[in-house]
DNA sequence: CCCGGAACCTGAAGGC
DNA sequence: TGCCTTCAGGTTCCGG
C-alpha cells in the first residue's frame, strides 16, 4: 500500500525516465479511475503535453504538464506505476505512451486508483495537512495538531487533513517506536510522548525512503523492483508476532475500521 | 467541527 | 476440488 515513503520512492525512481518526455497518447483500460468531467476532457488535457517535473505532496504523485496543469495520480491501496515492460501485463489500467517509445503503466488489482487533471496543485493542497519531513513541521506542530482532539491517536495519523502522508503501516511503526497506544486520545498525549511519536513519525517515514518503499502487497517500483523497508517493520501486519523488546505477543485490534497491530506490554494503556 | 462506519473494488487465504 | 466467507486498507461520503 503505498503511503508517503512508496509515493516519494516512485516520485524519485520514475524522475529521469519521464521528466521532459511528451505524452503523445493514453490508453484506458479502467475509465473509472478518471476523475475529470469527462474521459474525453482529460484525454485532451493530458496528450500532447511535456512532462516538465514530479512532485509528491502525502501520498498524491503529481506531474506537472508544459501547459501549467497538472496530472494527479493516486494508487490508493493497490496501484503501481512501471515503465515498460517491468510488468506482467495483468491489471493494466492505464498506459501513458511517451515520445521516446517508452510506456508508463498504472497497474492496479483493485481498480481504487485515481487520476486527474488539474488546473493547479490547490485542490490537492486543500486536501492536506503539513508534510511531517519538511523542516517547518516541528514537535509544536504536532503538539498543536493533536490538542483538544478525542479520537484515538491511530485514526489522526491516519487522518491526511491533519497530517499527510502517514498511512495504515507507518502509524503502527511510529505508535510503537514511541511507545504509545493506539487507543489513546490525541489530546490526552503527555509533551514527553509527543516528543516520542514526533520523532518516530518522521525516523519511520525516513527509513522508509531509504529502504526504497515497503512490498508487503502489491508494491512495486517503477522498474518493477520491491522495496526492503518491510523488513525493518516491527509491528505492521503484526510482523514476527511477538515484539523484539519484551517477547510479549504482538496484539491486533481494529481502530478508526483498521487492523491495528500493537505490544500490549510495551504499549500500554493508562487507567 | 468532530467522530465512526459504510462504500468503493478484487485477489488471496482460510474454513468446511 | 470448490464454494463461501473474511480480510486487506486510502479516501470519500453520510449520519449522528
Amino acid at each position: 500500500m503505498p503511503e508517503l515513503p512508496e509515493v516519494e520512492t516512485i516520485k524519485n525512481e520514475l524522475t529521469p525516465y519521464v521528466q521532459g518526455r511528451v505524452i503523445k497518447s493514453v490508453d484506458l483500460f479502467w475509465e473509472g479511475m478518471v476523475r475529470n468531467d469527462s474521459v474525453a476532457d482529460f484525454r485532451r488535457r493530458v496528450t500532447g503535453q511535456r512532462i516538465t517535473g514530479l512532485d509528491r505532496r502525502g501520498k498524491y504523485l503529481l506531474l506537472e504538464l508544459g501547459s501549467g496543469e497538472v496530472l494527479v495520480i493516486h494508487l490508493r491501496m493497490s496501484g503501481s506505476l512501471l515503465l515498460s515492460d517491468r510488468s506482467d501485463g495483468r491489471f493494466t489500467r492505464a498506459a501513458f505512451h511517451l515520445d521516446d517509445g517508452q510506456e508508463l503503466l498504472f497497474r492496479d488489482p483493485r481498480k481504487f486508483g485515481v487520476t486527474w487533471v488539474a488546473a493547479d496543485k490547490s485542490g490537492v493542497e486543500r486536501k492536506l495537512g503539513p508534510e511531517p519531513l519538511t523542516p517547518g513541521f516541528t514537535e509544536a506542530t504536532l503538539a498543536g495538531l493533536l490538542r483538544d482532539r478525542n479520537a484515538p491517536i491511530k485514526a489522526l495519523l491516519l487522518d491526511q487533513k491533519l497530517l499527510a502522508g502517514v498511512g495504515n503501516m507507518y502509524a503502527d511503526e511510529a505508535l510503537y517506536a514511541a511507545r504509545i497506544h493506539p487507543l489513546r486520545s490525541g489530546g490526552s498525549l503527555t509533551g514527553e510522548e509527543t516528543r516520542r511519536l514526533y520523532k518516530a513519525v518522521r525516523e519511520v517515514l525516513t527509513a522508509g525512503i531509504t529502504n526504497k518503499g515497503s512490498s508487503v502487497v502489491n508494491y512495486y517500483r517503477p522498474g518493477g523492483e520491491l522495496g526492503r523497508a518491510q523488513e525493518e517493520f516491527k509491528v505492521a501486519h503484526g510482523r514476527g508476532k511477538k515484539c523484539l523488546v519484551c517477547g510479549a505477543t504482538i496484539e491486533r485490534i481494529v481502530v478508526g475500521g483498521r487492523g491495528t497491530y500493537f505490544c500490549p506490554h510495551c504499549q500500554v494503556m493508562p487507567g
